[in-house]
DNA sequence: GATGAATGAGAATTCATTCAT
DNA sequence: TATGAATGAATTCTCATTCAT
């Protein structure tokens, strides 16, 4: 596990010594933030203490308690920052649906593409501990899933949707976006725009309207 | 938090000629297991100590020890209980559908009985640490999983399913299962022919073949 | 590590089953005390445990109880067991001396063949935790050093040897004894009555009067 | 108390800049070591356990591991520390020698004489465990032999010394050095110098030679 | 007597957090 | 603010010993 690179205040640059001070502190906080993302995947969660994550920076302990008050303190910051990187996004592209087709489409397009992108490596992350697969949600999480149910009920409220159970639908839409966005990231070849189709057409049309396989054998599991 | 009621050595069992020690083996066994299984439930997994199990047992604390290695290891086989318990009902399910509608019906059908007769009690556990959701896949449920990604591979094989990515329709099969589990239990009237209808509906048309709600609102969630 | 042979009392023999209880006993503790000696051998005193010690043995923790209070008890025992084999070849050997040459010559003689033929593999021994080397005396043993005097002063009164310090010289006596003992015993051809013909030499005359090796050099050590 | 204790650590002390902090380290680590000598002389190695020696101190529990990772490595550190003193007097002795009188006295003297100025209080040591005598060598300790083996071999080389088993002889210098000196460190009157010449005397010209006792009789035993 | 699971005191060790520098 | 050693409560785990079978 390597050590995230520092900016060390040791060395003195008298001038400008506020700004550079400031900076400092944002760059710490980062530090720590990127530490503990590599940490955690690797250990996962209830197994990193952190002392891991310290040790995975360059700074001193004591230094970790200036910025966050405990574990569950940087893990909630760290899932908070992906977290209101993908919401808005997600939010703006189902606003601007006009068909079901778009709204399904948007939401799954965009939550695959960040996670090919921003997500850490799921293939470190899941199978810790050699053995076990962990998923957990902060609350800032799960206020995503509550603006997707409230995003259903709108498009029902304009007649975009029927008038399904908004819950149900979005727990499914949940359960398919990051059980498939693993999958997805454990293939060599992951396609968000592929992988978006094949939920989107799911949750159009159903299996049958799942886009056939040329070989008609299924992708080789990582 | 309750101990679990213990059945001590004291009463005899005249029948199913098991010495009285390897009986007391097999209730000291199941004792651990059901204090963690509530355990696990009320803090979280990364929150619970052996300690913490141990005192919601009457027994000593290197008796644990006797049992298991570790906090791990008694997940572990918690999580193993429960799987083999649902994994052969979900296959004898699958092995007797003779049309799509039977396979993903039974599959969904048989999951959220379970998970409303047997399954631990969802609403303690999952707002546990105050704050987080968490979800941890042992490898004996991961490979409840593959038993699906099989069935459906010999499913398309027979006909029975459209030649699709077997990998990803399993994985929307489990997300759908686990997070709409995880709703119907927070339900006061959850019910598992609902949701099973539901998510069965929804595999087989899409959202437009979901069953309408009568008033067009949303479930109110937990 | 193998266990030693054991004597099970599971097969029933109805007749002479006093006798053969007793014969078991006799078994059982030889059974325990050879265990003993081999898994001190490897691990060394302290970091062996009564545990340690069942577990050589194909009996349960429980009956060690039976025949020995303690781990030091046990030890104690073993040590004495060799100590009472030896002392009294040792004594013999200087009460029939009516030289110094033969006082000497017998002592350690006698002493490095029993080193030799019933003495643990102290090449095992001594090496234990990969760093230490360590040499414990019980007080049967140490009795065996107050013989060793007392002899010394007999031969002072009747004239056999000079009147020197004969505290000093048991001292002398036992320490070249162990030390060399465990250097000949590494040694791939030990020979006891070559490694006694050193000692003699040594202290009848001194370094001058040593055996003289062919080639000059010393013997490559283990 | 004031200005000097005020003077700020970054402030330049030219003289062996050591900080406060350093400085602490170094004492903590020593006041371990000095516990942890007292501690295994009253107890005996076996019976010794690190939470012995960290109530032998006024440190808080954990801060013994900040040094050590054991009661083996503690141990280790403690006579490490004695052989580094030793060792280099011992060898700077050897090697003024030109006869065999100045090696053999020089290397007795000199480790009798360390043993009474610096030695641990052999009659603490010696009868803890209420019954049995022990000695550990670490590795610096028998690097101590080896030095002695090389010297006897050079001294062998220069014709000080005749052709002998350089490692028989030096088993049994160390026997003798050991084994005499808890002798003489149980004597009122431990004497180096004496005890230093009885060796002497027996390693040059065999028991005969040894110093005559005025009256005849032994030293009385401790 | 033999067995081996249960016991629980206590030893080893970790780790979040503090605080002097 | 950064540092990192000290702290000691909490936890894990071991092990000698007991005792029902």
């Amino acid at each position: 596990m390597d050590q995230i690179e520092v900016a060390r205040p040791s060395a003195r640059s008298p001038a400008k010594a506020v700004g550079k001070r400031e900076q400092t502190k944002q760059q710490n906080r980062q530090i720590i933030l990127d530490a503990a993302r590599i940490v955690f995947a690797e250990h996962g969660y209830g197994a990193t203490t952190v002392r891991d994550i310290i040790r995975a920076t360059p700074l001193a302990s004591g230094t970790f308690y200036n910025y966050f008050q405990s574990k569950e303190e940087v893990y909630q910051a760290m899932q908070d920052e992906t977290a209101l990187v993908v919401r808005p996004k997600l939010r703006e592209a189902r606003e601007k649906a006009t068909t079901v087709e778009e709204f399904i489409s948007a939401t799954f397009q965009t939550f695959f593409e960040f996670v090919l992108r921003d997500g850490v490596d799921v293939r470190a992350m899941r199978h810790n501990a050699d053995t076990m697969r962990m998923r957990m949600d902060t609350p800032e999480v799960v206020a995503g899933f509550d603006e997707l149910r409230e995003d259903i009920e709108k498009a029902i409220a304009r007649g975009l949707f029927p008038p399904v159970d908004a819950d149900y639908l979005m727990a499914a839409i949940v359960g398919v976006a990051f059980e498939m966005s693993e999958r997805m990231a454990r293939r060599e070849d992951g396609d968000a725009t592929a992988t978006a189709n094949f939920a989107t057409a799911l949750f159009l049309g159903g299996i049958r309207s799942l886009p056939h396989k040329a070989d008609g054998k299924a992708d080789a599991p990582a």
